[in-house]
DNA sequence: TCCTTCACG
DNA sequence: ACGTACGTGAAGGAA
């Protein structure tokens, strides 16, 4: 069978247009040329040639626009013209297609639509051909066949559409979606549609009648709302699948066996990228196709799991339909050992109990994942040793849910999800067998990589953070998320209706003072009706910008303008609230009337963790109104919530670090931090500090945890950017040992390319490495913030280590349930409150022995309001 | 899907 | 002369 693959030329130049030309800023070589569609055009036809690797293959452009468009002009009017910076860029995309060696074809009249579809037709007459074709339009899956596939490019991958994935995904033949076009309309083509018909409609309505002729011989079933719009626009439904239809009858001056792929002419290319100044495609060049490790050419053989003894360590993989372990559904478990493969499909697991119950040691991806899901079959995992995810996290590859992408930092070609399952929310739809193939990649990618990766975490110094903390918190982390917290339902819908009674009130008043009802949430709308319409002056002198904003702090510059204002900030408390946080939350509430969010262990750069479906991590507290939502959270029969946090943990974590004198001292001796930097920077007696100007040395000292800039200070304390320079200028002053350090913790960053935490986690900070100024002064405060933030979530991921296992030496029935950066909860049973008050205050205020003390609060209550 | 806004540390 | 605070997640509008 012969393989040919046919590109949508310019689609894909489109598409690297705009994805690189953000505000106008276009990529250009030496001579001014811009270069920026060509980067990743070329980009992306290299990577179709290691992909695809494809005998067969042919670029189509468009030329002039196609018959069936020109007798509709009007429609065709109002498409987008081709930018003048993209169309120079055409002609060289054709010079560097020959240089490839690829076939490239412009018909006169037609579209590269129309050039493909006659080609697949072909393909799909001839006997010995198939086809792929690549494009992001999905009017292309029109096309597919029994021999013609579309591999559909999306933002970062892609997903392949066949026959039967087409089925599973939209229900109906893939011809019909013309007719879905027909009836949902697009507007990037210009495609009108039945007004009043989206995607979803159109789907259901092609889930039951054929096409078009066939809904509309059946219109009395309908609905009459439906019946309607279908019957007013009857003309321009029928003219919408006209246009959505591709022409499949172009002349073509070649047949499919011209189009074979040769190969690059490699001097023609090398010139050409010179010409555009690719210096990293050049790069490429040189190191000649590396090595990618093949992982289904594997030695080892697949074996029947019945013979599998646990006497060994092993490497299992557990494969699920989506990325929500919460929601989705297990598919299999593969089993990888020095020897062998196994599959345990999902009906089976159960029988393999024994398995991950004995104490052999076991590595994975995603040990808690795997905990959490085997715990619903009733098994308790043991002993995994090593989570590959993990590992990976500490090293800086990148990570994600999909094993595939640390694979491939890694050089092995997985599968990865998208491609095998298509979007995360849609049904699996691969067959048992390909499932357990590409479950057995996976598992042997885990057991053949587990070595190395070792080596790495030890040769980067990173051994004990991995075993010591970040292995035994995922444990901590499983039991918070099965535990859950609980959450008054009845008490989160009486917030929600009184917010919507406000919020109601506050959307009258607002349409009121603005004379006209509007979206207040849109930003566009808000910002033309504030600064035309009402005529308020816009505070920000930037003259470039397309749009107003609307943000709060722009608002409030303008407060005392009118009196729209502040219902429109109060508005937007309101609908925060009520969206996000009362109706979000009520919804996350499951069957056992507690939320059990997931905290993601791999995914922040300062080694911190973050927690979502839902995020407990930011529950509102600074206003008195977001706090309310607070006392939805409450304990269970016979306990009290226990709020544990750290005070000033980062600053206490700085001035350990930095070993910033005064700072320490003021420490030591308990002294409110913000206050004695003002009496310090101000030079009066601490008592006669002013709340402003505690408030000015509060916002620099957060400056130095950020890494400060005295616009950026400007910017918080609303100062101009003179005073805030002066206010930094003395803070050097007054604390000389500062500055040196700040400069030294810089300096050690650019000659190590990282910055590092007091236990050694470690983050690759690339942007020290940029030309670009803003880029790389990005990198200096990512490299003086990380060790303050990272070591201070260090501490805490310690801490909640030791309370958890205190607990269990201890028998407490106690339970840690969110952590908060800084700040623990737990559920507290009332006989055990004095014990574990204890505990927790002693663990997290001597789980490491710094320049400074560590202080923890703790606070007890009937909810978590009262336990703030 | 991307952007803006805003909730938290 | 650069163009700015560090780290997150969710909702809703715009496209």
């Amino acid at each position: 069978m012969k393989k040919i693959i046919l590109v949508d030329g310019n689609n894909l130049l489109f598409r690297s247009y705009f994805a690189t030309s953000y505000s106008g800023v276009i990529m250009k070589n030496s001579k001014g040329f811009p270069t920026n569609a060509l980067y990743g055009f070329i980009t992306m036809m290299n990577k179709i040639i290691q992909e695809e690797n494809p005998s067969y293959i042919l670029v189509a452009f468009d030329k002039g626009k196609t018959f069936r468009h020109q007798e509709y002009e009007a429609y065709k009017a109002g498409r987008a013209e081709m930018p003048e910076e993209l169309r120079v860029q055409l002609p060289k995309a054709r010079e560097v297609l020959d240089a490839m060696g690829i076939q490239h074809f412009e018909i006169e009249n037609y579209e590269a639509d129309d050039i493909i579809g006659t080609v697949a037709k072909q393909v799909d007459l001839e006997e010995e051909f198939v086809a792929t074709i690549i494009s992001s339009d999905k009017d292309l899956l029109q096309l597919i066949s029994d021999e013609v596939e579309v591999k559909l490019l999306k933002k970062n991958d892609f997903i392949r559409m066949n026959k039967e994935t087409f089925q599973q995904t939209y229900g109906f033949d893939p011809i019909h979606i013309i007719d879905l076009k027909a009836l949902m309309g697009d507007s990037s083509d210009n495609i009108p549609g039945v007004k009043g018909i989206g995607e979803k409609t159109a789907t259901t309505l092609l889930n039951k009648y054929k096409d078009l002729d066939d809904l509309y011989a059946h219109l009395d079933e309908l609905t009459p709302k439906t019946k309607e719009k279908l019957e007013q626009e009857k003309e321009n439904a029928y003219l919408s699948y006209h246009l959505a239809t591709i022409y499949r009858d172009v002349p073509l001056p070649f047949t499919l066996e011209t189009l074979q792929y040769n190969g690059y002419h490699i001097e023609e290319y090398i010139q050409l990228l010179q010409e555009f100044e690719f210096a990293s495609l050049l790069k490429k060049i040189e190191l000649p196709t590396q090595e990618k490790k093949e992982i289904s050419i594997s030695k080892k053989t697949v074996q029947e799991i019945k013979n599998f003894i646990p006497d060994h360590p092993f490497a299992f993989y557990l494969e699920m339909d989506g990325m929500d372990y919460n929601k989705n559904k297990v598919l299999g478990i593969s089993i990888c050992d020095q020897t062998n493969k196994y599959f345990i499909p999902e009906n089976e697991i159960l029988s393999y109990a024994n398995l991950f119950e004995s104490t052999q040691e076991k590595y994975t991806y995603d040990l808690k994942k795997a905990t959490i899901v085997l715990n619903r079959y009733g098994i308790q995992l043991k002993q995994v040793t090593f989570d590959t995810m993990i590992a990976t996290y500490l090293l800086d590859y990148d990570v994600r849910d999909d094993i595939a992408y640390v694979a491939k930092d890694l050089g092995y070609l997985l599968p990865f999800f998208e491609d095998s399952y298509g979007s995360v929310k849609r049904p699996h739809f691969m067959s048992v067998e390909e499932t357990k193939k590409e479950c057995l990649e996976k598992v042997e990618f885990i057991w053949d990589t587990k070595e190395e990766l070792e080596k790495q975490l030890k040769e980067n110094g990173e051994d004990a953070l991995f075993r010591e903390i970040e292995m035994p918190l995922a444990l901590v982390l499983i039991d918070m998320e099965q535990t859950g917290i609980r959450v008054n339902k009845d008490y989160l819908s009486k917030l929600e209706g009184e917010l919507s009674k406000e919020i109601a009130a506050k959307e009258a008043q607002i349409y009121e003072d603005a004379g006209c009802k509007f979206n207040i949430m849109s930003p566009k709308q808000l910002g033309e009706i504030l600064f035309e319409k009402l005529e308020i002056p816009y505070p920000k002198k930037k003259v470039g910008e397309r749009s107003y904003s609307t943000s709060k702090d722009i608002l409030e510059k303008v407060l005392h303008f009118h009196p729209i204002i502040e219902k429109i900030l109060d508005y937007r408390i309101l609908s925060k609230l009520y969206a996000t946080y009362a109706v979000g939350l009520k919804e996350e509430i499951r069957e056992d009337g507690k939320i059990h969010t997931v905290f993601n262990q791999t995914l922040t750069r300062t080694g911190r963790l973050s927690s979502v479906r839902p995020n407990l991590q930011n529950i509102p507290i600074r206003t008195e109104a977001g706090k309310l939502i607070r006392k939805a959270f409450i304990p269970e029969e016979n306990s009290v919530l226990l709020s544990s946090d750290y005070s000033q943990v980062e600053l206490r974590m700085f001035a350990h670090i930095a070993n910033a004198k005064g700072m320490i001292e003021a420490f030591e001796q308990n002294q409110d931090i913000h206050s004695k930097t003002a009496a310090d920077i101000f030079h009066v007696p601490i008592d006669q500090v002013t709340s402003n100007m505690r408030r000015t040395a509060k916002a620099v000292n957060f400056g130095i945890i950020y890494g400060i800039s005295s616009f950026g200070l400007s910017e918080d304390l609303k100062i101009d950017v003179s005073s805030a320079k002066k206010f930094l200028d003395t803070y050097w002053e007054t604390y000389p040992g500062i500055k040196e350090y700040m400069e030294e913790e810089k300096e050690e960053a650019y000659k190590n390319g990282y910055a590092k935490t007091i236990m050694n986690r470690k983050r690759m900070i690339k942007e020290l490495q940029s030309k670009n100024y803003a880029v790389r002064s990005g990198g200096e405060r990512i490299a003086l913030n990380t060790p303050i933030q990272g070591s201070a979530a260090d501490i805490l991921k310690k801490a909640m280590i030791e309370i958890y296992e205190t607990f269990q030496k201890r028998n407490l029935k106690s339970k840690m349930l969110i952590q908060v950066h800084d700040e623990l909860v737990f559920n507290v049973l009332k006989e055990e409150l004095e014990e574990v008050s204890a505990i927790v205050k002693d663990i997290m205020e001597n789980v490491v022995s710094l320049r400074v003390p560590l202080l923890v609060d703790i606070k007890t209550g009937s909810d978590w309001y009262e336990a703030k």
